[in-house]
DNA sequence: GATGAATGAGAGTTCATTCAT
DNA sequence: TATGAATGAACTCTCATTCAT
């Protein structure tokens, strides 16, 4: 037997949690919540059916931490984008072009299902979409900083950046893989609807 | 001989099956198809369950048939835009509009579920995404009328008009009922993004 | 409309009763009680669904006179080749011919199934066994007379009824339709089993 | 690793195996296979239904495997009684004592279905047929021996087989348990028939 | 902790029977 | 009387969850 170490074992366990949670991303993203089975989940990450159950009480449970997870990565990762260097036209376009990089089409799908579905509990749904709202703000922040600059087109930042997002959303969803029906230069045609012309 | 009507037995079939579908519509935009029962399907469209599989082969058959519909109704919108009178700005507008009063988000959710989930077969994902891309064009038409009258922003036709739609459909998703992120000025914001500044 | 004719009436019902029985032989005989469906015994009949509810109060009662029929019919069979002219021998030989020549595969199945199953009910099994064993007088009296007249081989008459029709059964049992494992023969060479060598 | 015993493991299968099989094969004699539920298998052998589901794929499934290895335990039966040592009369009269103390009624009833029903795929049933007239062989082994010590009647070995087999099961049929319609000395005095008169 | 066999509630689908026309 | 659409109970099969090892 190895000797207990609590701080191994801590860590290890959290290891396994993100290992569930990154397979759990990409087959619930595919098949829908209801249409993965639990056995999917373990499969996919290597694991046994019975100990997912260790980590995660439920399927619902595992979906939960997904979105808990999706909302905060995407968080840090605008907020990167306002805190860089440059100017805010050159945030834009490390944000878009960063989103497309990370073809973060699965947490889209999921995030989406979060808010809509009825299958979600309403406490989940509201919590989703109150966070959602929040994490529109450094967004609105860049975009406040390129109409003060004068590079973006005038309007309530909010309203823009929720445009944007939508857009950023709804390109994503027509270019999950194996349905790609974007051209590479799309995403960049689509960041210059918030730039004045000049 | 028989005692019954056969015209009006079959009026009464193609009633049946537009009840069915739209209640399915409903339901399996709100709950996902494999987090909806026929049961489901079938007390919302105020039929029995047995009933609805005199209509439909499965629960699959009649997902086909709603992407179906859905698709052909699409279709028949957008030419209607097309076909119009007025300037191709005004035809944008009425597009975008009507989008929006008919609020499109429960065929838009089941498009984007048959063109990217894993559980739907590949030659409905196939067909679906084709038949999108076929339904661009009244869009793209209108687009290059509008670049035409010098109205709208430059650009290949056909990617303004996917980043159109995907915009709208990105909206949409924000504007689920019971769960509105959108204020009403804003699809008539995001309309601006195709227009020239003068 | 016709004037009522009630014997006319009366004729066409029987007529019915008779047709639906017959579709129901064939499709019960090849397809078990249960797994037969009552739209393809009324299909088999070329009437509706509905229409055999009008003669039969349901699927169980179609089987009860089904087997009431079958028996009876055997026995007026059987009770022609005893009252047959003719040496004991001749109506054996008689008997076997008619029983290849009808093929009575479809009643002899239904007749065991009704014998052995337990989904029929027990007053209905009983009746059956009965009547089977009646059935065999007929057919002990022709051995009977056989042994007398030296042609036949000796013991209970009733033992060796039993014998020689479980012998017919079971030959019949392998000479269903499409399934012929039967050469023409066999059944002559059972019969002279029953023969003294001379 | 595992803390499981993978030898143990598919012992235990395998018992589970035979067990649901045995269960199957008297409800499924008694009742036909439409009329069996997969509950009433699991419930006789003590299991539950989800887990039948993880020995057999589809209760046609459990049908195929029990008339395989229905007629494998018979092969392996009329081989013995082949290969035992004694006259070809010692061998008959084995076999049919044996035959009748098994009471293979179970298994005679369910062969008898997969060679008559619709209900069963073509292939299984002309694999059955052609085992049957297989599985004769040793049957018509033992007759020809005894036609060679001029104790058995004259003909083809394999006609005379399958009148004899035909009769057994014919007789099996209306000896099944609770529908005795058999004496004990029936058997015996059928067996007689194959014998020549001295 | 790790495993996967076992459980049983629940979903899709069928079909005997009824009934409006 | 004749029809076949409508009903819903019952069946097959699945899968989230538990638990003995």
């Amino acid at each position: 037997m190895s000797p207990r170490n609590p701080a191994r074992d801590r860590q290890l366990r959290e290891a396994r949690t993100s290992q569930i949670l990154d397979s759990a991303l990409t087959v619930i993203a595919r098949r829908g919540l209801s249409g993965t089975k639990v056995a999917d989940i373990a499969e996919t990450a290597g694991v046994s059916v019975g100990n997912v159950y260790k980590y995660f009480a439920s399927k619902e449970d595992i979906f939960e931490a997904l979105v808990h997870r999706g909302q905060q990565e995407y968080r840090d990762f605008v907020e990167e984008a306002l805190a860089m260097s440059g100017s805010p036209v050159d945030k834009l376009v490390w944000y878009t072009e960063q989103w497309i990089a990370k073809r973060e089409w699965a947490i889209t799908i999921l995030l989406q299902y979060a808010r809509t579905s009825e299958a979600v509990p309403a406490r989940l749904k509201q919590a989703v979409s109150a966070k959602f709202i929040d994490n529109l703000r450094p967004m609105a922040a860049i975009i406040e900083q390129g109409q003060q600059s004068g590079d973006m087109v005038p309007g309530d930042p909010m309203e823009l950046a929720l445009i944007y997002v939508s857009l950023m959303e709804g390109l994503t969803l027509h270019d999950i893989p194996d349905t790609p029906e974007l051209t590479s230069g799309i995403a960049d045609r689509a960041l210059r609807l918030l730039l004045r012309e000049h």
